[in-house]
DNA sequence: CCCTAGCGTTGGATCGCTCCAACAGGGTAG
DNA sequence: CTACCCTGTTGGAGCGATCCAACGCTAGGG
């Protein structure tokens, strides 16, 4: 304290640094020749620095393999270049393509990714919401149908967040952004698809309760409606598995105007539809057309090769990060939500009506 | 610096924890009238607190809604806290079962997660790698086969690692822990399954050359030739795709001394083999049998419902977070690599050798 | 010739926590 | 009565970075 600089030097910092083998600023720049705080304006590529220390200083750097301190720079500055993802459910591959698109803008902008895994969280009692909260996070991605529990809510009022995925328009915080599939239109798309090819006697296999399995179902009458077949609307309440749309499938076929095509709420559902169509002997897409939704991994398998909508996961993820970026720029901005149109994917399961 | 306590505290600590929404421990320490270090004291809890003064620091904390910043911490104690665990890819469902059996293993520890994908990581420059290191976790978790690069090789010998499953035997740095699944064995089931119902022309096609399709291919000649079937070994290359599946079984069908069965490296490559016999008009299971590897969503498909062996995603995931957490309590101790035992899940896809 | 401006550089305070040596106070032993 | 221990509590010195006010130096204007 009251021992000037030299001097302590050679007592507590160069003890320091001895004994824990990585470097520190300190060390940089004691071997560069200058002070800790060139170092660290080197560290931010400050304009303000001459080529000549910048040089000692990198090389410096080069020579002793220095990392910086995560832990020390977060408690320095107040944002901590980090943000949180949390999933819903890694299992589904939705995610992943998601993640492909959004985390290669969040590193472009010198951001790290936390994830986090909503399944785990709630058996693990938001322990991890609540440490991403600690960690100091600047923004918050929140993919798919999150459970909103009481934490999350709370979390996501503080910090800058985007809610991006299946989850649909009832999320309604004051700064929270939404991006989402535009369920209805997907659905649309999927009436239009085989209204084109003559058919009529449509049916769907719903998804509730999740907010986009509503969607789907809202979007798949108004569509009907349109087509001016309001009169056929059919809707049998599956649960977003292939158990669910097996069952739903045999119901369907099991009646009197049994449907000549059937639009699932998601792809297994659809599986599910046509392990029953098969089971019944009935001949798909020949006697019976079949739709699911996600053009997921399983829709695209040979064995099934299952004309689905796509949700655009990749661009949906780009835009996310995108859209937290501007948050974290902006974290009062008004909130906003954005709808991105989905895609069809025809593949071998829908065909024209058959004749009779 | 000269000044004592409490006007100090008025003037530079106050109007920090002022500034700042977020109470400090100081913030807690005053409420409750105790020094900052009671209430570190409180917070790992120690237990040379005494009873009165626990309670008044518990209820300050509940007060204030105090929760400590992770970064200080971090920064204060040597270690973090938290584990990393990456990923190879994260659409594969073996990960996302792995995980649920490995994270409530750390948490139950006190450990947080930090989820990294590999695929990203490649992507990413290996940022991601190197981020895990400057956070300073306690320990590493490699998951699946994940490309040995530079990166992960020099921070796997600096912080106790566990590598987990498809990872094979080549590994070989001097502390990490393998934990893998024994696919030789798997690979046997298969084939003395097969044998059991009376199968000798038993072909395989392989997943080169990922590691555990070699071990796979391997165990399928070892058990091949212990069933005395040593002259029937046919081996057919595959890439671990359905694609690949689909052309291997084409050429295996087409030749004179046709299969009768057909063990695929993984259950992608086995719904291939599968879309090949309906193409090509070959009853399954009546003329052709099939078994898969990874008991993976797909073999459970009841429109698939494939014979597989089953990684045991899940107890491997548990164990390996033991191992690693015994890792970081003893450094050193030397390497040790486990198999865990697989086991074949039977469906629809294997049945008796035909008549003919 | 002095005063100011700008550039590059520096020391020191700070972020919020942990850890350690020191300490007060009450009980017991010498 | 003094010495000593034990329990609970405290202040202060770190951890490794950032950030800001102040500094020395050279150059240009009055």
């Amino acid at each position: 304290m009251a021992t000037p600089g030299t001097r302590r030097d050679s007592s507590s910092r160069a003890s320091a640094s001895r004994a824990s083998g990585r470097p520190t600023l300190e060390t940089v720049a004691r071997r560069a020749g200058v002070s800790r705080s060139l170092v660290s304006l080197v560290l931010n590529d400050s304009p303000k620095v001459s080529q000549a220390s910048r040089d000692a200083v990198l090389q410096a750097m080069a020579d002793l393999d220095y990392r910086p301190n995560a832990a020390a720079r977060r408690l320095a500055e107040r944002r901590s270049r980090t943000v949180g993802v949390l999933l819903n459910d890694l299992r589904q591959p939705w995610y992943a393509d998601m993640l492909d698109g959004l985390t290669p803008v969040l590193y472009g902008a010198g951001k790290h990714v936390l994830l986090g895994d909503g399944r785990i969280d709630q058996m693990m009692d938001e322990t991890l919401t609540w440490s991403f909260l600690d960690f100091g996070v600047d923004g918050l991605v929140l993919a798919g149908s999150i459970p909103m529990s009481e934490a999350v809510v709370s979390i996501a009022s503080k910090i800058p967040t985007v809610a991006v995925g299946g989850r649909g328009l009832d999320l309604d915080l004051p700064h929270v952004d939404v991006l989402a599939n535009d369920n209805e239109r997907g659905a649309a798309l999927v009436v239009e698809h085989l209204a084109g090819l003559g058919h009529t006697r449509i049916a769907h296999i719903s998804g509730l309760p999740s907010v986009a399995g509503r969607l789907r179902m809202q979007g798949y009458g108004d569509a009907m409606r349109a087509a001016g077949l309001g009169g056929h609307v059919l809707i049998d309440h599956g649960d977003m598995s292939e158990e669910g749309g097996y069952r739903s499938t045999v119901r369907l076929l099991s009646r009197a105007d049994r449907p000549t095509a059937i639009f699932a709420a998601n792809d297994l559902t659809c599986v599910g539809a046509l392990s029953a169509a098969t089971a019944l002997g009935v001949q798909v897409p020949a006697e019976l057309s079949l739709a699911g939704f996600d053009n997921s991994l399983f829709s695209r398998l040979r064995a099934l090769w299952l004309t689905s909508v796509d949700g655009t996961a990749y661009p949906m993820g780009q835009q996310a990060g995108q859209m937290l970026l501007k948050r974290i720029e902006q974290p009062s901005a008004p909130a906003q939500t954005r709808l991105l149109p989905p895609r069809l994917e025809v593949r071998g399961s829908t065909g024209p009506v058959p004749a009779c």
